[in-house]
DNA sequence: GTCTATACAACGATAGAC
DNA sequence: GTCTATCGTTGTATAGAC
């Protein structure tokens, strides 16, 4: 994974304002024009940072990917449990989506794949592979410690938590509920993790990804 | 729910391609001229018989509802035992996407809200709040009667699996793993419903919806 | 009910001046 | 790096003949 080429000033602006239409209209639900009215450019300055829409959505996908592959060394540094780590990552979409009811960029992308650019494509199956074996590790570690027991192997487990957490942002959406993604995220740690100390959890920090 | 007015066969027709569109491609994600090619008529003959979008879009939405319903009473008439029932709810969305591989309707169109025309929006709302109320219904009589138990409300029991499986479609996509909703499926019957007897179950029918 | 023809706006994208 | 102007294509939708 690595770090981004640069990226003017100007051009951050417009990933921006492309990540937000995406979260909420997805790749086929916005166009350069959108684009120009949130950024204050015309459409051919949006072509000279980013000259194909592909380039943009790739962009907005590596640089999205980037971040969370950050907050989720930030959690391994901040808490040393398996238990504490899989609730921050939960609160990472719980913040996230809560604050705005934007949908994670690559949820909406994942629905839209049969229709995206090889590029973009690619860039939306990479994070949720990431997010996976992420996942996968921390739950192995905390079975192992004997922090919680599993129903099932821990690779059903992080799929279907981190499902069950892109999930919650389609049917919350859909929904109008703004709350889904915290019910869904402590109800799947509840019902995922049987987690053997009953002690509750605190000190939540807010950390959202944007 | 009421029943649908007359539809005419070629209408059916129209509906059946554009309900596979917006499961592969989204509302977005599809024109008239895609259309019809499918369905080998020319477009101003499609306007004919759903004379804008969002016509089509809401009688797609409308349909795939009532058969959703049709479905879950079938359920209900095959099946005693809310443990059963679950597992003939959860079979439907393992057939569903396990056979092409298209997410439901609903779904895609939940993450596209925020673009709809207001009666598709609202049909996916009411197919969200059908099914999850359905969900709850059931669990509720299987914790009462002594199935299984919860460690959640039925309401988020209900939520969570509901998510998990309209989540696994669109993860699922996005890695093209075809059995995602399979394995999310069962580890999702594991892990919210604590089933009391360890009994398999067998005779599983395949009742795909289309 | 289906067609040809077409209106009119929006789309992604480029040329070339400043 | 941003602009005006514009290209060619596709989008939803309508008029009117058959």
């Amino acid at each position: 994974m690595k770090q981004s080429a640069f990226i003017s000033p100007t051009a951050l602006r417009v990933l921006d304002a492309a990540q937000i239409l995406i979260q909420n209209n997805g790749y086929n639900g916005f166009s350069y024009e959108d684009l120009s009215k949130m950024v204050g450019l015309r459409k051919p300055s949006l072509h000279h940072h980013f000259p194909k829409k592909e380039d943009l959505g790739a962009t907005v996908v590596e640089r999205y990917t980037e971040r969370f592959v950050l907050a989720l060394h930030e959690i391994e540094n901040t808490y040393v449990g398996a238990k504490e780590q899989i609730q921050a990552y939960v609160d990472l979409f719980i913040d996230t989506y809560g604050a705005t009811q934007r949908l994670c960029p690559c949820g909406m992308l994942g629905a839209e794949a049969e229709t995206l650019p090889e590029r973009v494509r690619a860039g939306v199956t990479a994070f949720f592979e990431f997010n996976l074996s992420w996942l996968e590790a921390v739950i192995t570690r905390g079975e192992k410690s004997g922090t919680f027991t599993l129903r099932d192997s821990p690779d059903q487990a992080a799929l279907l938590l981190f499902a069950a957490l892109e999930g919650a942002m389609v049917v919350g959406r859909g929904l109008n509920r703004r709350t889904a993604v915290a019910a869904v995220g402590q109800a799947a740690i509840l019902s995922v993790l049987t987690v053997k100390s009953t002690q509750s959890l605190q000190g939540r920090r807010n950390v959202s990804i944007e």
